[in-house]
Order: C-alpha cells, then structure tokens, then sequence
DNA sequence: CTCGATAATGAGAGTGATTCTCATTTAGGG
DNA sequence: CCCTAAATGAGAATCACTCTCATTATCGAG
C-alpha cells in the first residue's frame, strides 16, 4: 500500500519536476534553454546531495558542456522555485539535494568519510519551534546538523583516530 | 545571591583563560607573546559572538596593530584548546564565541538585523543522541542553528519582509 | 516562418574570507 | 647573554562563488 503510493508518487514527481521548473520560468519571464534542460535532466536523475563542483565533473562525464557560470545561476533558480535546497554543512562548499517529493529531514554527517544520512525527527521540529516562541522569534527555517562517525568508520582506524580527536580536538593551521 | 555566585565566577574565569591559554601554549611548545596576550585581553574583556573581522576592528579601535595572519592564527589555537568555538552560521564569515564558563548551547539567528540569541533544550540534545544512535552514528558534535525574526523586527517592514519571503523566497543572482 | 526584444551563455575577471610564504623578529631555556 | 625554534607581518595565493560583457539563443508577435 505505501509502496504502490510512493512509486506513483514518484512517477508523478519525475514528470513534475519538470513542469514546475517550466511554470517557474514562464512565470519569471525566464528561458527555458539547452543547458537548463540538460542540467535538470542530470540533476534529477540521479544523486540527492551534491555539490555544485560534483555537478560540474558529472557534466563532463556526460559530456555535457556548461560553463560554471550557468551551472550556479541554474542551481539558484532551482532553489528558487523549491525544487532543491542548499545545505552548509560547515565544509567548503554548499551541499544541494532534491526537495520536490522528499519530506523536511536534518543530517547527520560521518567525519571521516563524508557519508550524509538523514533522519526525521518531529519531536526535535516540535521543540525547535517551542524554543524560538519561547524567545520571540517567528522561525522561518533552522540548520540542524550532527557531526561524527557512521559504523563503517568506527571500524576503521581513521574513523577511531577521528572519534578521539572528538574528545580533545585541533584546528591546527599550517606555518 | 545569583549575583554574587555570578561575578566569583567571572573572576575566576578571568584568571582562568589566561592560564589554561599558557598551559596551553606551554604543552604545546608554542610561546606567549605580545600578540596573543593582547588578543586574549580584547577576546575576554567583552563579547560574545564575534568574527574574525569583528576582533580585527576592535584592534583597530584600541590602537592594538596585529595583522590578521596572527589574528586568525591565535583564534585557531584559542579553539583548539577550547576556549573559544567556532560557528558557522552560514554567512560569509564564521563566529567566534567563548566556551569557557559556558554552558553548550544553540542558537536563534535574526535574519533582519543579524542578532544573535542562545537557548538550551536538554530534550533537543537527548533527542539528537537518540537519532545518532538509531542510525550508528557516533555523535562528536552537532550544529543546531534556528534562522528566524526576532520580536523587535517582527515589527518593522523589514522584518515583515523576510517573513513573507520565508513562505516562497527567492535566492537571487544578478545578470 | 521571420524578427526583434529580451534573456542566457561562456570566458575570464573580480570578491572576500581565510591560509600560506618567507624574510625578519622574538621568546625563553640553558 | 645566546641560540634556536617559533612567531610575526606583508602580501601572495586559494577557493568557492559572483559578476561583467560581448556574443548567442529563445520565443512570442506579426
Ligand atoms: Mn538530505
Ligand atoms: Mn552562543
Ligand atoms: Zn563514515
Ligand atoms: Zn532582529
């Protein structure tokens, strides 16, 4: 019963995809063009938290040629009209992922491989909000994000090196 | 009485910063010099939340002339030995805030006016543990930022705006 | 289908926070 | 006081991202 809704679901939300960032353009006056159509394609077939530079290197294997340029601008647009949204997860660079079809979750992300899972947690949701009232803020969005180490790597001797360094941890800088 | 307990405990972390720095610098092999002392004394003497830019003002302002290699160099060793921390609230910059005399904490950030408030929630942080858990994650730390608008510019046309702008906002780029 | 106004694109310059390089000073133990 | 390792400042370098601008492409009106 879940299944069968959520695969029509999805089969739903790939053609919707589509349509919404077409509406959003028509409606913003804006184009729809060969590399905006070969990005949403590349976007949306695939991976859900990525990096504008991992975007850039899957275009190239594809052989898909777009500049840097309009792979930002694109990326803005598609963050604009909802369907992705962008994370800083404190690294270098924003992660993006999919928002169309997929509920509000928060992540928890491996030190030492980088892996990102995420979970959902409408307790934690529900005392955000208690919280911000409590202080007199209108919450319109929050960042939630909880470093350390999957099970994978606590097996391994970098993750083990990374969990200790948790305790008593540097920054450490060159020179 | 609240008082009383408060301002002891100011002492003793005055003093306190400056020998867990030394101790610090002394394990480390690292040395105390007149830089580091001045910035301890500006970092200590006031604020909160600050960044890197921030302090550098602030030196300026009291004729303390460092340049921003050593400023951000110190503010790296001050973290590494966990008298300061570091958030990134994705802004431009990251922040810097004491952690000696502090209890954890999270935080309210004003998308109007940029104000900065603190606010504890042990279930918030029992719950975290428990996602972390659920999923074999080893928990070291977490980022827990609310992004909102403070009751002061609930009231202005400003803080309005970015409300309203939270239901469907847009990114933006120019060209 | 043809045009023309308007938007988009790519290349490369520009940004801004942070880090690094390196020649020149210090700190501090012996 | 001396010596050596560490620190400092000035400015170059990074790096993700944004902007500039000359050259195309889109698409709706005619
Ligand atoms: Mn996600
Ligand atoms: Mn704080
Ligand atoms: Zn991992
Ligand atoms: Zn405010």
């Amino acid at each position: 019963m879940t299944f069968a809704f959520d695969k029509e679901r999805h089969r739903q939300g790939k053609g919707s995809e589509v349509e919404i960032f077409e509406a959003y353009l028509r409606q913003k006056g804006l184009k729809l063009t060969v590399p905006r159509r070969q990005l949403l394609e590349l976007i949306f077939d695939d991976h859900s938290h990525f990096t504008a530079d991992q975007l850039f290197d899957r275009c190239r294997e594809r052989d898909v040629r777009i500049s840097k340029a309009t792979l930002y601008r694109t990326l803005a647009i598609l963050t604009d009209c909802k369907l992705l949204s962008a994370h800083d997860f404190g690294g270098e660079a924003k992660y993006y992922e999919h928002v169309f079809g997929h509920e509000h979750h928060d992540h928890l992300v491996c030190l030492a491989c980088r892996k990102i899972v995420e979970f959902q947690s409408p307790d934690i949701e529900k005392l955000q909000d208690q919280a911000a009232e409590e202080l007199g803020f209108a919450p319109i969005h929050h960042s939630l994000a909880i470093f350390g180490v999957c099970a994978a790597c606590a097996e391994t001797a970098e993750g083990r090196k990374v969990i200790e360094e948790g305790q008593a941890g540097p920054t450490s800088v060159s020179d």
